[in-house]
DNA sequence: CATGAATGAGAATTCATTCAT
DNA sequence: TATGAATGAATTCTCATTCAT
């Protein structure tokens, strides 16, 4: 009686929604939220504004959900780095070099975890996202001062001065030349940062 | 037609700029460029909307004075403690102690200096401040290397990181109690992971 | 090409039709035109936006018959009540008690009646549905007057007025309580204007 | 310091607001609450969509405005007529021959009263201004069942059915001709219904 | 023939900027 | 010169209707 979704459809339904959040994401990592109005989104999308109803709410809704996913994805690679067993110094630097690496090649973090919403509500949610981004961080410097590793510290405070360094410096348009090479060189310069910052004068 | 301006007309128009200026970046400081539309600005400063335009010709530009004006008066602080002749180990601990007291306690900068302008003519000023900002613990950061109380590394990166680093540690809604004596904690945890990054093992 | 529908598919369009006509009548009477939505009443009916159109070609067609349904249905019973062989009095008062009644209790008429639509054409039906509703009153006030048993009076004013007169009455959330034993003391009170109004002096 | 108004310029003022109301309320009147869109009563009052703004915080209280003031000055001319000493008869009868007039001539109250508003808060607003309306009537209602004028009845329901009928009576497009002579039978009909209705079979 | 995704016109609201007074 | 009323473009969101599958 219901007529059978074709998998053709069924692709393009998904693909819509992804083709969404991926537009919403671009248009932010370009040019901010101001860049990312819902027609903005839809045109990028290929879609009319109108449909961009059926997939989300309301806008609020789509950039909670593109910030979600950005940093849910970001987080899973990060955790499933610092979970590793080694000492921690290493997943720190390894850390901080793999979003690094990530953030400049893709479109896929960086300025959107930046910018600042136009909307209250998805504010909030940034802010949630640095804090669940800091989280991980946390984690490595706690066993680095409980293994030793690492000197005292707040490592609240620490945590957030990592997220704050490497999105600062990823971010800021770094000088005149910003070639392949240099990109390894930034992201050697950051790692070496953190990690002195989080090891302090203990030896190596 | 010619039309002499008094000395007392000169001296209020001063003040009207001025008045603005400072309304400006109270909204700013507290609501965010979201907050700061020119009516509000207006109100703010006891003045029509139509006389804004007298004293700017455009949001824009006044949202770019405003932020210039703002990094102006941090960085000639920051200028001042980074030129003592002192170790730079406490030189940076100092102008970082210095400017996070600062943003702490008053609106004079933290908030313009990190939430996003609508307006991407003032996206870019703000990017210029941070960099202009930058610039004082680029220096710093010159001299611990050359006088060897830091170790080589891209002074360049490391000041883009301790910016970010104390702003993101600034603005990031910390922990749940943040009381006067928190306030100092914070502080020094703050300037405690800059010295750390900018030093290393180096010892004490 | 020819086709030729099975019994029992006729069956099946001619249920879809009046579920559809069923739904959109619930739906107005609960929450008026606002909540009559195509995408909603092909909720209600188990059907889905598209197959409306297959039904009605358009919402306007749609709501124009909704209407239409609903006045035959009542004035059929009305028109059964007012041809009886019985004194006009006794008629008009068991045919305003008859209408008051089912619009108490059950969604059939009522607030369709009453609510404005947002389409003009719609709109349209609805005053005409009220004409054809008053038509039934000026029969029975006409064989009152002839009779004698009411005086002169201009019996198309009157049956405006006291179809008017109900349907206000009815509507109108009346004071703090409304339980059963109200209802019937609401329904008799409105009978009692009307046949007042139509009587007049005349002794009974 | 500040400029003084003009009083043209106040009197300008004061006029747009009235003119907003004045636009809103023929629209209201002509066609419905689906007719008085926000560009609608602007293009009417001759003004933009954004000066709407000045004047009415959203569309919702400038149409409960509309409603309030149409049935605050009504009510204060029924008022003083069913506050005069007079018999009670005499008294419902000039009042509802005042308000048909009224209605009948001047597009006052009459559709804005009955009309559907698309706004939910809005057509609470109408309903309260039906029941302020129905209070009048209650009053010389009772009055007149006081001074045995009148039947006992329930007051409430028949100051309902009254408003009904004559805003039934007076919307309903009535027959073929509407002449100015008619206007005058129309009214007279409308308050004889009301009369009897009242006074049921009690001697004149 | 049924489906429901897609369309796109239209509605309310905001706000930088202008200009008559 | 100062004022703030007026403008109008831009933004988010809704919904009747269409059409590929």
């Amino acid at each position: 009686m219901a007529y059978q979704r074709s998998p053709l459809m069924q692709e393009r339904l998904a693909d819509n929604r992804q083709r969404i959040l991926r537009s919403a994401r671009r248009l932010v990592a370009s040019g901010g939220f101001r860049a990312a109005s819902i027609s903005a989104v839809a045109a990028e999308a290929g879609l009319s504004t109108g449909a961009m109803y059926r997939y989300f709410p309301s806008k609020k809704d789509l950039f909670v959900e593109v910030l979600d996913e950005a940093v849910t994805h970001e987080v899973s690679i990060l955790r499933e780095i610092v979970d590793r067993p080694a000492p921690a110094i290493e997943r720190l630097r390894a850390a901080v070099e793999s979003f690094a690496a990530r953030a400049l090649q893709g479109p896929y973090l960086a300025y959107a975890f930046i910018a600042e919403p136009t909307d209250p509500e998805v504010e909030a949610a940034r802010i949630v996202c640095r804090q669940r981004f800091g989280e991980v961080f946390k984690d490595v410097l706690r066993a680095g001062v409980a293994s030793g590793e690492f000197p005292e510290q707040s490592v609240e405070v620490s945590a957030a001065c990592i997220v704050g360094a490497f999105t600062e410096a990823l971010v800021r348009p770094v000088a005149p030349s910003s070639k392949a090479s240099d990109a390894h060189a930034l992201i050697d310069a950051i790692a070496d940062f953190c990690v002195r910052a989080a090891r302090g004068n203990r030896s190596a």
